[in-house]
DNA sequence: TTTCTAGAATGACAGAGTGTATCGTAAAAT
DNA sequence: ATTTTACGATACACTCTGTCATTCTAGAAA
C-alpha cells in the first residue's frame, strides 16, 4: 500500500522522487555502493519495485540525480554568500571557508559519493554539474585578481581547480580549527609572488 | 582449459591473481563500476567462474586488492625519489611533482578508482593504505621544517593532507606546464609566513 | 453526483548473476 | 608411485533485473 499520498499528483511524484534519492543515499552510506540494489531502494522508499522503474531506469541514474541535487544545494549555499558585498579579498575567504565546510560534510559520504559519481561511467553529465561550482570560484578569483590580491603567473581558471581540490582535504580533517588552518594555507598559495 | 601455467604453483597463483586484477580494471574502465560482474571478470581472466571465488569472495575484495597494488606501485616510485640526497627543499619539489604526475595518471581511471575505493564501504583497510603515502609526505615535510623551509603555524601532518589533495587537482589539468604551475602554487602555500 | 480516463502502482514472469557444493582430471609435491 | 593441490564443469537454490499486462485511483468531464 502506498504510504505517501499528497494532494496533487505532481506533488506526489515529487515527494516520491525525493524519497528515492534519500533512501538511496542512506543505503549507500550503510552498506556501501556495490551492494545497493533496486529492490532495497524500492522497499526503503516505500514503493513497489516495478514502480521504481517508472522513476529511474537504473541505480546509476539515481546516483546521478542525487549528485545533481547535492551540487544544486551547494551552489545555493555558495550563491547566497556571493550576494553579500565587501572587498573581494574578504569574500574569497568567506567563500573558501564555506566550501571547506561543505566538503567536510556532516556525514562524510557527502563529498565521497560526490567524487565517486564522477567515476560511474557518467562522463560528461556529472562533470558539467561540478563545472558550475568551478566557474563560481573562477569568477570570484577573477575579481580578486582585479584588485591585485592574486598572483598573476597562474590563470584564475587553474587556481580555481587548485582551490577546489585543496579544500576537499577538509574531509580528512577532524577539527574546526584544522579546517580554518587549511583555508589559510590554501589562500597562501593564491597570494602574489613576493 | 587453463591457458596460463607456470613452473611452480605459487607463481601460477600469482599470475592468475594479477590477471584478475588487470581484467577487473579493464572492465571497470570500459563499462563502468556498477555493471561489472564476477562472471565477466572470470571470463576475461581466462578462468572458470567458480575458480574466481577461490581467489576473491566478491567484487569489492578484488577492487580492494587492485587499489592496494596501485598504492604499492606509487609508494615504490616515490620511495626511489626519496633515496636521492640533496637539500630537503629540492627533494620536496621533486616529490610533489612526482605525485602530481602520478595523480594525473596516464589513464584517468587510475586515480579515479583510487578515490572511489575509499567509498566502497571498505573503511579502515583502504584508509590504512593511503595513510602510508600520507606518512611519506609528512616525514619529508618534517625534514623541510627542520631547515626552516616550512611555515611553522601548521603541523606537517595537516600540511601533508593539504599537499595530497591539492596535487590531486593534477587530474583535472591537461597540460604538462599546468601541472608544474600547480606544484608551484601548492608549494607557495607551504612557505613560512612573511 | 456520477462517469470517464490518464497515468500511477502493482504482481508475475523470464532471464541473468550469485554463491556454494560436488566431481573427475591433471599437474605438482613428496 | 602416491598424495596433495588446483582446476573446469556442472548443478543447485537464491536474489536481482527489466518488462509485461492488469488493477486502481485522482482529477476532469458529464
Amino acid at each position: 500500500m502506498p504510504k505517501l499520498w499528497n494532494e496533487t499528483i505532481a506533488s506526489h511524484r515529487h515527494t516520491v522522487h525525493e524519497a528515492i534519492l534519500t533512501a538511496t543515499a542512506e543505503l549507500v552510506s550503510e552498506h556501501g555502493l556495490l551492494s545497493v540494489t533496486m529492490s532495497q531502494i524500492a522497499e526503503r522508499s516505500g514503493i513497489g519495485r516495478a514502480t521504481l522503474y517508472k522513476y529511474f531506469p537504473d541505480i546509476e541514474a539515481i546516483l546521478r540525480a542525487w549528485h545533481e541535487r547535492q551540487i544544486a544545494c551547494h551552489l545555493h549555499q555558495l550563491g547566497e554568500l556571493r550576494e553579500r558585498g565587501g572587498p573581494p579579498g574578504e569574500r574569497l575567504q568567506v567563500m573558501l571557508e564555506a566550501y571547506a565546510r561543505i566538503s567536510s560534510g556532516r556525514f562524510s559520504h557527502d563529498h565521497a559519493v560526490l567524487e565517486l559519481a564522477a567515476v560511474l561511467h557518467t562522463g560528461a553529465h556529472v562533470v558539467e554539474a561540478e563545472q558550475q561550482v568551478h566557474d563560481l570560484f573562477k569568477e570570484l578569483l577573477t575579481e580578486v585578481a582585479e584588485v591585485g590580491g592574486l598572483r598573476d603567473d597562474v590563470a584564475p581558471d587553474e587556481l580555481a581547480t587548485y582551490c577546489l581540490h585543496a579544500l576537499s582535504a577538509a574531509r580528512s580533517l577532524h577539527s574546526e580549527s584544522a579546517v580554518r588552518r587549511l583555508v589559510m594555507v590554501t589562500i597562501a598559495g593564491l597570494r602574489p609572488a613576493r
